[in-house]
DNA sequence: ACACAACCATACCGGTTGGTATCTAATTAA
DNA sequence: TTAATTAGATACCAACCGGTATGGTTGTGT
């Protein structure tokens, strides 16, 4: 009897499947995404998608909620609401976010940004799942603003949800363009512009 | 005899052509963006397309060239280049873009920004001449800060090329975040902030 | 051992895509 | 007037798309 948590075979081709598409929709975007593609790169047929997915837009909606989600969940947000200095914290993730994505991910942008671009007026379903996402970023990092300043860390006069706010922009922004010129340095360039800026917030 | 500046019937139909494939890739992108769309849009047929265009890959460069570039052109470039306080412009066109845009262009999203997103990565002629309009963008506000710093109007420590490139990261990043919310409020919040950093680069 | 459901492969479908071949009508040149 | 070139319309195509219907296989509870 297998006492282990229960990795069933099925939630393993669930998973594969998952992991394919997201690849493939990070790459081609959604609609540019080809279920053919998808499946040829995981060795299955139709059939084993359209078991586990109704439709391409659901599957689609899956690799939202269950990879990207989850990757700027522990990327991003689980390290600023751990911090006991999340201020301090925000700026090293800025800083050391272009060698970790490395350069492959820089060029290819963030997940999140290629979607929201792509989707966002084209399906209501989309947007809501995608701006959920969002709405946990900014919250993160409007709380990490606030708790500094209540520690004396930023400054008083600063509007924190105004800031956060421009802080996602911007990071989606550094990200936006380093794409286009599909040059990593541009990114850290960039990025390091907004580190000074989050600086500025600071007394 | 006609002296005007020759306005032949063929470039109508090549500029309605042009406009129409604008409006329709505005929306749904390059890959999204339907011929027949365009076409009904027009009352014209795939012979005047193809007459004009020999492929919708040359057809969406030309639109690139033909009408962003120069939308971007008047509505940017110019006015900073022809101004005398090009810092004080700058800070002008930022405050009265949200307007000017009207909600559906700001939730539309900025046409260079959408392309350069979803065609980038997919395609090296899309790319170049998309950064080339990029560059100019960048070399516009870049010259702006550099007068202003000789004009003892920008502090003398800033560095005006990472500041300009961070500026127009963070304004594409706005639009970003703006069209994802499909909230033309959020924009002129956003660049709001952006305004708010500009001016911390003054003295 | 049997039944039954879950899992996945194969073959196929209607619809749409960008693109082409061909023909007619309108200009233009000689 | 006529020949030649250009502009545009119509009909058509192969390729591909997402999705479905169906059938075989594997696992599981009884």
């Amino acid at each position: 009897m297998n006492t282990s948590p229960e990795i069933k075979p099925q939630d393993v081709t669930r998973e594969k499947l998952l992991t394919s598409a997201y690849c493939e929709i990070h790459r081609q975007g959604y609609q540019g995404a080809s279920i053919a593609n998808i499946l040829e790169s995981t060795g299955l047929t139709k059939g084993a998608l359209y078991h586990h997915f109704p439709t391409k837009h659901a599957l689609a909606l899956a690799v939202i909620d269950e990879i990207i989600a989850p990757q700027l969940n522990t990327l991003v947000f689980q390290h600023l609401h751990n911090s006991t200095a999340p201020v301090t914290t925000l700026l090293e993730i800025i800083n050391n976010l272009g060698s970790f994505l490395g350069d492959e991910g820089i060029m290819l942008g963030c997940p999140l940004n290629n979607l929201m671009q792509e989707m966002s007026p084209l399906d209501e379903q989309f947007r809501h799942h995608l701006n959920t996402i969002l709405e946990s970023w900014y919250q993160a990092i409007c709380t990490a603003l606030e708790h500094g300043q209540t520690n004396a860390v930023i400054k008083p006069e600063v509007d924190c949800q105004a800031a956060a706010l421009f802080i996602v922009s911007a990071w989606e922004g550094c990200a936006s363009i380093a794409k286009n010129k599909q040059c990593p340095h541009t990114f850290k360039k960039c990025m390091a512009q907004l580190h000074g800026y989050v600086q500025s917030l600071m007394m």
